[in-house]
DNA sequence: ATATCAACCCTTTTT
DNA sequence: GGGTTGATAT
């Protein structure tokens, strides 16, 4: 069965792209490299490409391989390649992330790299729990040795394609590491490595490891592969590490028919192992190499094409490119400078008020990107407030709450017994008396053998399992019941096992005994997670395949994050981001907030200029998300692990050309200008006692410690309130009298005061009542709305 | 073997 | 501030 757009001609759709877009698409002789500026249509070029691959170039849609960065990415593409191919050859297009599309592969080739057929993929607490275990195992200071700096090196090397004993025999790594006070590294490395076989387990970087050591050590595999594909795209080239890079070239170097896209001025995940490297260099490694440049962006107004290259001119190492927009000229950026984080989430709620109400826009219109994860919170709090809709991507996923990752424990150890980790996590889950002391044992056991836990479990007195005759019963028990599971892995549906599993584990009588409103929310996410699975198994059927088993699931899920398990179009809700995870995106509005020094650059990247590009990139593209609005907010006080924190504005802000933004200021940023600061009697002595002094940078004035105890101020410098509609509105309030307070307690504050508030802005005060510590004033926020505060407590200060 | 409480680290970003 | 981990008591 045909589609109608299987009939509609080349030609017409490609009048719709404009000269490089069109070249990009037709030229499929050689190499290429698309370099695509933020929403010059990339996407476009890369399904069209395919489908002219498709239907001029006459190649089988299997012989097709398109590696995306998200499962997300790989899904709309194929969508829309549908619409013009047809469903059923858009459907056997080898399109997806390196990491799902070479777990295919070595799934399939399994026997050459000596794993099974059903191996496990460990996440990323998975391989943290496995090398805490190793370094208590080797008696080592866990302090020195901590899981996530072993496992970063030991991710860095696997992304160079290292491997554990090549590590290991190159001497400079050994002095390195022994420079780094960590001179076990490298033995650490091979226990990991050597314990993720005996799991029959791999880790992320493993899988392309494992992919390029397949391709290496066979090339017979490796020629059958590379010349399966007849043509092979990458997108987000400037995303990828080492590895890939190495990966492609191996599939492409007889027949060099390939086309990679990517951004430079976007790469943004050097910390993963990417390498902008492989994108600068792509020409001299491909001979011949035509490089497409697609410099008109077609999402933004003028303005914000024009301010973000402006900030992204400071990076000195990219390629040249002048990306520039024929839209509208449209307004200025908004930079706005708010008091604290309450007041930022305030000032950018009221901003989607007024402009959905004057636009008539939806709330999927706006985007809120920060840095981190943990900036999500304010916003969440004020916007479950207001009761308005939002959708938080990213944080703790689905698939990383307890009761998930239990349940898929369960599915692991069905599909792989030999997985380390998921017999950790369940052989005492639900409780049943096999405590820390007889896992112990167990795994002291499978070391000393050479086995794996399960092994040891199935044979106790072959591996010399010593354990009182109780304890032994429960772990026979156990080991019957998995034994069952695993005997219907390959006969079995998923969807019915997982059933079976959850019913006879005992989980459900766990999970359900009580109906605490935690309880209640395991439920349902336990709920979820069966509809997950037959969602699954239904759409896999759709597909064809006749079984599905549950490998087949847990291979779908390992490599799920949160953003591609978004069911999209269909909730319309404001979206809450990390800017990482806005990659790709893109929104009406978007509020990149949190620009400040410290967290916008990270403190963690001051000092190394090449990290510092890379934030400035990513800034560059939060910037780039917008399409129409954009605001740029930063608090000068949040509260960060549980203590308040003052901040200057990021140093980025001055990165943009000034003419390209309108700049909002509160009153109280005025107060806490650089000049003014010597002049506050408090300041000298606050900033020498700050707790975390940060390295002090010709951008970043000293940070200013404000006072704890409330301090009347008056002020008398002259500044007037702005008045702004957007979300810092004028002051009505009467001007407050100089005369001194007839009452001390009140310090004072009286009705029609105007007052400062540390967290909650500025404010009027309405009404002063009650007497001595009792005295309590009501106050209307600025952007706050109402609050009855004690004076005791609250930290205001009086300004005129 | 489990429950409770203190101590600790944390916050960069994710396939 | 919060979540997780480890020590201690029961």
């Amino acid at each position: 069965m045909e589609e109608i757009h299987d009939k509609m001609p080349m030609d017409e759709y490609l009048e719709s792209f404009n000269p490089p877009q069109r070249e990009a698409v037709e030229f499929c002789d050689g190499p290429s490299l698309v370099i695509a500026g933020a929403g010059s249509g990339k996407t476009r070029v890369l399904t069209y490409k395919i489908a002219h691959l498709i239907n001029q170039h006459d190649l089988e849609p299997w012989s097709i391989l398109a590696l995306t960065f998200t499962n997300k990415a790989a899904g709309e593409m194929k969508e829309r390649i549908a619409k013009i191919v047809g469903e059923n050859m858009a459907r056997t297009i080898w399109m997806g992330t390196f990491h799902s599309i070479f777990l295919r592969i070595l799934r399939i080739e399994h026997e050459h790299i000596s794993f099974s057929q059903n191996f496990t993929i460990y996440d990323t607490a998975d391989s943290k729990s496995l090398v805490k275990a190793i370094v208590k195992e080797m008696e080592l200071d866990e302090k020195t040795y901590k899981p996530s700096s072993v496992l970063d090196t030991i991710s860095r090397c696997k992304n160079q394609l290292v491997t554990a004993e090549e590590y290991a025999s190159n001497p400079a790594n050994v002095q390195s590491d022994a420079r780094r006070n960590m001179p076990a590294l490298a033995q650490i490395f091979q226990r990991y490595s050597n314990r993720c076989r005996q799991s029959d387990a791999m880790d992320f970087d493993d899988i392309l490891l494992y992919t390029f050591l397949l391709f290496d050590k066979c090339p017979d595999v490796r020629e059958r592969w590379a010349s399966r594909f007849k043509y092979i795209l990458v997108d987000e080239y400037q995303d990828t590490n080492f590895s890939q890079h190495q990966i492609v070239w191996q599939l492409s170097k007889d027949h060099q028919k390939v086309c990679v896209v990517g951004d430079d001025a976007q790469s943004i995940y050097s910390f993963r192992g990417a390498n902008i490297d492989n994108i600068l260099s792509f020409q001299d490694r491909y001979k011949g190499c035509k490089l497409f440049k697609l410099e008109q962006n077609y999402r933004s107004t003028q303005n914000i094409v024009q301010a973000a290259n402006s900030l992204i001119e400071k990076n000195r190492k990219q390629i040249q490119k002048k990306v520039f927009s024929e839209n509208d000229k449209g307004e200025k950026l908004h930079v706005i400078d708010t008091h604290s984080d309450i007041e930022e989430s305030n000032v950018v709620i009221n901003n989607i008020k007024r402009i959905k109400k004057a636009e008539g826009c939806e709330y999927r219109d706006f985007a809120i990107l920060y840095r981190t994860n943990a900036q999500s919170r304010v916003f969440e709090d004020s916007l479950r407030k207001e009761a308005l809709p939002y959708r938080i991507y990213g944080g703790l996923s689905f698939y990383q709450r307890k009761e998930i990752k239990d349940i898929i424990a369960y599915f692991r150890l069905t599909v792989n017994p030999n997985d380390e980790e998921a017999f950790r996590r369940i052989i005492n889950y639900p409780a049943r008396g096999i405590g820390q002391t007889t896992v112990n044992k167990i795994a002291t056991q499978a070391n000393l053998n050479g086995t794996s836990l399960w092994n040891v479990i199935c044979f106790p007195e072959q591996y010399g399992l010593s354990i009182s005759k109780s304890t032994l019963g429960k772990i026979v028990q156990f080991q019957e019941m998995m034994s069952k599971f695993s005997e219907e892995a390959s006969t079995k549906s998923a969807l019915d096992l997982a059933k079976d599993i959850l019913h006879n584990s005992g989980i459900l009588n766990d999970i359900y005994k009580d109906a605490t409103p935690e309880d209640l929310s395991r439920q349902e996410n336990v709920e979820e997670l069966v509809n997950g699975i037959q969602e699954f198994c239904e759409s896999r059927t759709e597909e064809g395949n006749e079984h599905i088993y549950l490998i087949d699931y847990l291979s779908e899920v390992s490599l799920m994050s949160d953003v591609d398990s978004d069911n999209g179009d269909d909730d319309n809700k404001i979206t809450l981001m990390t800017i990482h995870s806005a990659k790709g995106l893109e929104f009406d509005t978007v509020f990149v907030v949190g620009l400040e020094e410290g967290l916008f650059p990270s403190q963690m990247v001051s000092g190394n200029p090449r990290e510092m590009e890379e934030e400035r990139r990513l800034f560059y593209v939060a910037i780039t998300r917008a399409k129409t609005h954009c605001f740029i907010t930063y608090a000068q006080s949040r509260f960060r692990y549980g203590q308040m924190e003052f901040s200057s504005p990021s140093r980025f802000i001055t990165d943009i050309d000034p003419q390209f933004i309108d700049r909002k200021q509160t009153l109280y940023s005025s107060l806490n200008t650089r000049n003014d600061d010597v002049s506050l009697p408090w300041a000298k002595k606050r900033t020498s006692s700050f707790t975390s002094p940060r390295p002090f940078t010709p951008f970043q004035p000293e940070p200013l410690r404000r006072p704890a105890s409330s301090m009347p101020i008056s002020s008398s410098n002259g500044l007037s309130s702005s008045s702004s509609s957007y979300g810092i509105p004028a002051s009505s309030a009467p001007t407050a009298s100089q005369s001194a307070p007839s009452n001390p307690s009140r310090n004072g504050i009286s009705a029609g005061s105007t007052v400062l508030h540390d967290r909650f802005g500025r404010g009027t005060v309405l009404k002063v009542e009650g007497q001595g510590d009792n005295t309590k004033a009501r106050i209307k926020f600025d952007n706050s709305g109402e609050k009855i505060l004690l004076l005791k407590f609250a930290k205001l200060r009086l300004i005129n």
